[in-house]
RNA sequence: GCGCCUGUAGCUCAGCUGGAUAGAGCAACGGACUUCUAAUCCGUAGGCCGCAGGUUCGAAUCCUGCCAGGCGCGCCA
């Protein structure tokens, strides 16, 4: 429609001009939109505006002279110029049916397009370290990147999802730690539980697991064998964990990567002699430090420490590397707000080593304020006291969690109150999404048992020349802006805004519904609505899709 | 001290690649079920868009400086 309408402008500033009422045949870089008040028209236009510096005239003439140019057409009802300049157009009713044939015939696939030229992104998220459950901060960026990625995908990009594993280095050997003090305290030996181990009560269930597995005489290894059997089995048992969450969660992973794999195959290795073929690093203090201040970086930084072990970063530079060996044109990563610090250093790495600056991306995630009823939910850490988000999936479901992560823009901190998420209430907002697709099931269920309806498989609509009620023509102006809103949320890479999209959506159905009735004594305007309606139920449940929450036949 | 994010209705937040009269939910008050699901809808009330400058025909939106809150500034991961 917005194009139609574009092409009517431009044709019009042509004839204009042909016609010496424009001075300029120069077409400004203009926008077509809809209005906020229905009193500006259906669509609207800043052409006017825009151009009055390449026309030299005024606003308000400008668009007087592009309406006079203008040939009639049959959907246009009126034209005028209001404002500053803007020229409104109202349309007819007809000139909005077909998108509800467009709606059903794409069905699946409506909003989708070819927007991302299949460019080859890949987002990683979650990767956090096999050392304990994930919590409510892990939660948030699990939505977070598996949203972006649908989107990304719905709107043309050739999306790949990858977890990163921590399964190397010290943190590993610290939980290792953790469950052979907490096994032998089992088994009766006085301990000094150390203080930088994990104290969360996992730890207990895992070393009594390693013990049933091992058998009694487990506990007289010698320290180092002990550490390393307990690492190893915990870091998988927990990884088995997290993958079961991620999974009751909704999420699926296209590749898990290994960091142990980055020393296994030698990658980081070749990433070190790389660094020193191309003079990008140099020794300090018996260390290897990278020249990432040439690079944007505050300052240079550590990637073989002085006691010849390589650091975290070392290995994510490899890992960056890799990504892009494996044909990435984009790489997207989703961190947690406290690890922004880490942004430019990575940054810088991945310039240095030939790639644009445009290439990495960061979704940095806000922190997550978990509440119940209102009140902070008491969290430490260190003391191994959390909510997990198994927990929280648990309780509110995954649909509610999910819907809530993804409700706000990740700027911004969220505020999460399990009370609200758990009600089956107009708090909660996914139920008054979900409700509207319910809602019509439960229409067409009783369409059916009346016969209105021939085939439940619609592929375009019937008699939809009778959509002539305000509210009719409104949700079709809103299912006609989901493709754009798939695009502008794929383009910012902000899901939200298919959250703010479908409540619109939503909200125009329930006032709609309130107002009228779908099945009437008339069969034909029966037909057309049933077809309306169900184009609603199809976006909603795309985009829901997107999102990662599923769509009821029933509530 | 430096960096990133945030500041919009009583609360939680949309709107931020500049446009017309700044929106929604919750909370408050008053209404609507003999009807396809009231998990809904309608109405009322509620705003120096943190403050001060600047750019512009036009600023919640862009720039600068303040103020406030959150987070981060390791040869940790």
């Amino acid at each position: 429609m917005k194009n139609l309408v574009k092409d009517i402008v431009q044709n019009a500033a042509q004839k204009a001009f042909d016609n010496d009422m424009l001075p300029s045949s120069q077409m400004p870089d203009m926008e077509i939109e809809a209005p906020k008040h229905d009193s500006q028209g259906d669509l609207s236009t800043n052409f006017a505006m825009v151009s009055a510096g390449i026309q030299k005239m005024a606003p308000r003439k400008i668009a007087k002279a592009l309406i006079a140019a203008m040939d009639p057409v049959d959907f246009i009802d009126k034209v005028e110029v209001a404002g500053p300049g803007f020229i409104n157009f109202f349309l007819r009713p007809s000139a909005w049916h077909p998108v509800v044939d467009q709606v059903l015939a794409a069905d699946e696939r409506y909003g989708a397009s070819d927007f991302g030229r299949n460019e080859k992104v890949q987002v990683e998220f979650v990767s956090a370290n096999p050392t304990g459950p994930l919590h409510v901060g892990h939660g948030r960026g699990a939505a977070v990147g598996d949203a972006v990625g649908n989107i990304l995908a719905f709107a043309g990009f050739s999306v790949s999802k990858e977890y990163y594993i921590n399964d190397s280095g010290r943190q590993i050997k610290t939980l290792g730690t953790s469950v052979w003090f907490r096994l032998l305290e089992m088994a009766g030996r006085s301990i000094d539980f150390p203080d930088d181990c994990y104290k969360g009560e996992y730890i207990k269930d895992l070393a009594g697991r390693v013990l049933a597995a091992e058998g009694p005489d487990f506990v007289n290894l010698s320290d180092d064998a002990a550490i390393a059997v307990c690492a190893r089995y915990a870091a998988q048992q927990i990884l088995g964990d997290i993958r079961n969450d991620l999974a009751s969660f909704g999420v699926a992973f296209d590749q898990w990567f290994s960091e142990q794999s980055l020393y296994d195959s030698g990658r980081l290795q070749q990433t070190i002699t790389d660094l020193k073929a191309l003079d990008l690093v140099y020794e300090k203090d018996g260390a290897l430090w990278f020249r990432t201040s040439d690079f944007g970086d505050e300052k240079d930084r550590v990637v073989v420490r002085s006691n010849a072990m390589t650091t975290y970063f070392a290995s994510d530079i490899a890992y960056h590397q890799e990504k892009y060996e494996r044909g990435f044109d984009r790489v997207i990563d989703v961190w947690g707000a406290d690890h922004h610090g880490y942004i430019n250093r990575m940054a810088a790495s991945i310039v240095a080593l030939g790639k644009k600056r445009e290439q990495f991306q960061v979704i940095l995630v806000q922190l997550v304020n978990l509440l119940r009823g209102g009140k902070p939910v008491q969290m430490s850490t260190r003391a191994g006291e959390f909510v997990t988000l198994k927990d929280i999936v648990d309780e509110v479901g995954k649909d509610a969690a999910r819907f809530m992560f993804l409700s706000r823009s990740y700027d911004s901190g969220l505020d999460f109150d399990l009370e609200v998420a758990k009600q089956k209430s107009s708090d909660n907002p996914v139920y008054y999404v979900q409700y509207v697709h319910a809602r019509i099931a439960g229409i067409w269920s009783k369409a059916a048992e009346q016969n209105l309806v021939a085939d439940k498989d619609v592929t375009r609509g019937k008699n939809l020349h009778l959509l002539v009620e305000k509210e009719e023509i409104n949700l079709i102006k809103i299912l006609a802006g989901f493709p754009e809103q798939v695009q502008k949320s794929a383009a910012t890479c902000h899901p939200h805004v298919i959250f703010t999209y479908l409540m619109s959506l939503a909200s125009a159905f329930h006032v709609y519904y309130n107002r009228h009735k779908v099945i009437t004594a008339d069969s034909s305007l029966s037909q057309a609505r049933l077809c309306l309606v169900m184009a609603v139920k199809k976006v909603i449940r795309n985009g829901l899709a997107l999102l990662g929450v599923s769509a009821p036949e029933r509530m």
